[in-house]
DNA sequence: TGGTATTAGTTGAAAATGTAACTATCAACG
DNA sequence: CGTTGATAGTTACATTTTCAACTAATACCA
């Protein structure tokens, strides 16, 4: 019973092509470059940051506005909103025309934390794009943000 | 104490450009779109699919190797291959030169389903590209690979 | 009204991942 | 030799994520 062989032809396509594959690994490349800005300061994980961003970004929303913009799931927005209450970052407010919703918007401390963040990050991208010139990012872009489904 | 307001405007700059977030959101939406294959079918996680997939597409090698070419980290790589091997997908063979190194190479049943899964991603590889123009699949491939710091 | 279906959000258990420490083997150099 | 250091791979433990079931509130509709 011998291996099978090793192929190089063309019967397979490439991994290297595979683009859920190539968004996975260059999405965690890039990502776990960035997380120790959040990760050592704050320690906060990924999706609480997520979660701040778009609190300090786009203003107040309920976790579900947060679900659908970040293509999130609720369970991992719900865990993330407890954490960064638990660290003050942001308070919730029963709507009072329907009580299944939370408004949720940043504290002073939070929107704080935001602002540094949001610098760091900001020079982040800014250094990964530099790899690229202004037409491959734009088309990068683009097509990431169709690919991500974004609203 | 009132609430940060909602800002709009260019003082921060737009989460829907950051790139490590554009990455996770594509890779996630696309990658949970093709898993279906190999999770329902065959128990497999994303990682023993990788796996398999290195082995099948480019024959016997160690988890050394599989770590630097998917850079993934290698308990990773350790937890997918005896998964692997408790599927009967994979046998491992200790180098006897030096007997720290395993040869990893797919069975005859794991490689029937690296070819089977192989034709759904092919498939799914193409549907997810015709999206987009050559040109635009051609500059995504290979900004990504440039990020992903592929060798 | 009342019953059924939806929806927002939470929780517990299981699975996956990250981190650090560990074993075993080999290399290098005195 | 023998000590030190590096490397391949595993394991234990903590954190995070996933999945399914759950509560509470509202919508729909006969």
């Amino acid at each position: 019973m011998r291996a099978p062989p090793p192929e190089d032809d063309d019967a397979h396509f490439d991994l290297k092509d595979f683009l859920p594959y190539l968004l996975n690994i260059a999405g965690e490349v890039t990502s776990s470059g960035f997380q120790t800005s959040y990760k050592t300061q704050y320690g906060m994980t990924r999706t609480e940051w997520r979660v701040l961003f778009h609190l300090g970004r786009y203003g107040a929303m309920t976790a579900r506005d947060i679900c659908a913009r970040a293509r999130t799931h609720k369970t991992k927005v719900s865990r993330a909103v407890s954490a960064l209450e638990r660290l003050r970052f942001l308070r919730r407010q029963k709507d009072l025309d329907d009580r299944r919703f939370e408004t949720l918007c940043l504290t002073p401390e939070g929107y704080k934390a935001y602002k540094a963040l949001c610098g760091k990050a900001g020079e982040f991208d800014r250094e990964v794009s530099a790899q690229f010139t202004a037409e491959e990012n734009a088309i990068l872009r683009r097509c990431l943000r169709q690919l991500a489904d974004l609203p």
